[in-house]
DNA sequence: GGTTGCGCTAACGAAAAGTTAGTGCTTTCC
DNA sequence: GGAAAGCACTAACTTTTCGTTAGCGCAACC
């Protein structure tokens, strides 16, 4: 029935797609929910504008606690999209960064995140709609 | 010192951007949550394909039960990026497929969700670098 | 000399996600 | 013709994740 969950090997035209994220036990799919998730977006879309250090970033995405921005850091600096300097003085003095790669998919995020910023008027007259539909049920 | 989140209101060139997802009470920022979740993303990705029935897309999105389709393709319907066409027959036949908005948004997605995959072995290099460098600690 | 900032980590309660079971009807299989 | 599976969900329960609070040792500021 044509899936979008190939099993194992597609061995046609598909041969240089090695990856699924539709698919449940693949390793992009981690990749993309570290990218994707709720802080990672935003500390990614964050970190394209320069290097910060750990509580610049907490207060440029609002609302992160520490813990969670330090969970979200960790786990994009062993995917290799954040760069991690620290410099043992005391107090200690930890810069971040993006890599390339990193950099590379901040942007095609910032691109989705404007476009959701530009579109929000018609979300929220969507939701509007959407909600005066169920009222009376 | 220069905060994305801006109080209120910017007066000057950015006067176009209403919206702001780094500030924590944005309401684009409830909805790149839903399109980037991580049910989200992958369902507006499955749909950009075509219509497909509810048990169709299940099997398309690899792993996701049917709860929380049933929630993520609310949240969507809701936004207005999803469209919902329920026919009263019986058995119940219900078909969704993407809106206008849901298109554009769920282009912008892919490309992201292709060039996640398509560099997933850098990301698993650089996790075998990570984690041989925190090995002895 | 008390507060604030630095970059975290541990412990705990709250919220979200995942799992299982059940609905009433229809089509398919044997 | 009886059993099983598919349809599109929802409700109840469990597990995992998340957010909140507290603490660390040190240094600069007031």
């Amino acid at each position: 029935m044509d899936p979008l969950v190939r099993p194992e090997s597609a061995s046609d035209a598909d041969a240089d797609l090695a990856y699924n994220v539709f698919a449940r036990a693949c390793p992009s799919r981690t990749t993309l929910e570290h990218v994707t998730g709720r802080w990672g977006a935003l500390t990614l879309g964050a970190l394209h504008d320069g290097t910060f250090r750990f509580n610049e970033l907490r207060r440029r995405v609002d609302g992160v606690s520490e813990k969670m921005l330090s969970q979200t850091l960790h786990a994009l600096e062993r995917d290799g999209l954040v760069h991690r300097d620290a410099q043992p003085t005391n107090p200690p003095r930890v810069d971040y960064r993006l890599t390339p790669l990193g950099e590379q998919i901040a942007e095609r995020l910032l691109t989705l995140i404007h476009f959701v910023e530009g579109n929000q008027d018609d979300v929220l007259a969507a939701q509007r709609r959407y909600d005066e539909s169920q009222a009376g049920r």
